[in-house]
DNA sequence: AGGAATCGTTCGTGAGGCACCAACTATTTA
DNA sequence: TAAATAGTTGGTGCCTCACGAACGATTCCT
């Protein structure tokens, strides 16, 4: 047998993040059909927030989205006029991914409809907890520290 | 209306719970394989160490699962006797389901072998902030506090 | 006792996510 | 010029999952 308890404190958070973002996703799905998005319309936006100015490869790659999904997700968000796709000036095969205005505003505005649902997902934790968690899932998510920078809710309704 | 700017900074986990959650499962799925498991089937199985003995439509709730879907589930596991079905002395409409000593074993190993995909996707985080992380998961998704006993890892192989 | 509700089970259906393949254009690189 | 790369389009197929219908077993209500 040889067992050998390793760091005694061998704690798998696989399979609760798994739960958990079934169990907040469930919610999001309601909740961000009046805003015309999906949880993973969301998450791209996160991303793109986080580290935008990318090719959509490298967006693919952040992902882990298969590349000829990618098309499909960004033609909605642009239909949208939530991204912009631009020619990049150095290689101009390469679409450079950004935010736009309405895209940064609207991505607020969906993280404030959200509240409600974190609410209830969230709800053992504190909010001092759930910062701590934000900040521990933003600085996994990219490897270097999302720089994050102000979200404020902007709307007048669902806030 | 009511525009109430609750705590200005308003950080939504969601998205980030989500790409999180894929990257995990797209990297445990392979490694869980050899083990006949699927990133469900430990969820499900985590879900019956923190609170075991549960019946499976409470089950079905914990997961926010149908409950029709869970029968599937609980037949592949046990199938595999990683759990037991039994009826209830109480209530005999109802099973009880709960981790066999096989079934706790095997998710351990299971645990063990994620040590990888973790390491893959949480890279950017260290030990201490890994079981801060690890805690506030557990925290919220036991509306109470997941005992979360100690879960050895008593393999010879994988450790 | 009889009837309604509940738990688990099985089967089927349908929508949706997603990986993958193939072919094509535009552009860069060797 | 030839090969490689970025993006796009269309199509296929598998898997997940929510949902509905019907059924046996059991409990609860009156």
């Amino acid at each position: 047998m040889s067992a050998q308890p390793l760091d005694s404190s061998e704690h798998r958070s696989g399979a609760l993040l798994d739960h958990l973002a079934r169990r907040m996703r469930l919610r999001s799905e309601s909740v961000l059909a009046p805003l015309g998005l999906r949880p993973r319309h969301l998450v791209a936006l996160t991303v793109l927030r986080a580290g935008g100015g990318t090719g959509q490869q490298a967006l693919a790659a952040i992902l882990e989205m298969d590349s000829t999904n990618i098309v499909g997700l960004l033609n909605d968000l642009e239909a949208k006029q939530l991204i912009e796709r631009r020619r990049s000036p150095e290689d101009r095969r390469r679409h450079v991914v950004e935010l736009t205005e309405d895209g940064a505003k609207r991505l607020s505005e969906a993280e404030c409809a959200l509240a409600g649902a974190e609410d209830e997902v969230l709800g053992a934790l504190d909010p001092a907890e759930r910062e701590t968690l934000y900040k521990l899932l933003s600085r996994a998510s990219s490897g270097t520290a999302v720089n994050c920078t102000e979200a404020i809710c902007v709307t007048d309704d669902a806030c």
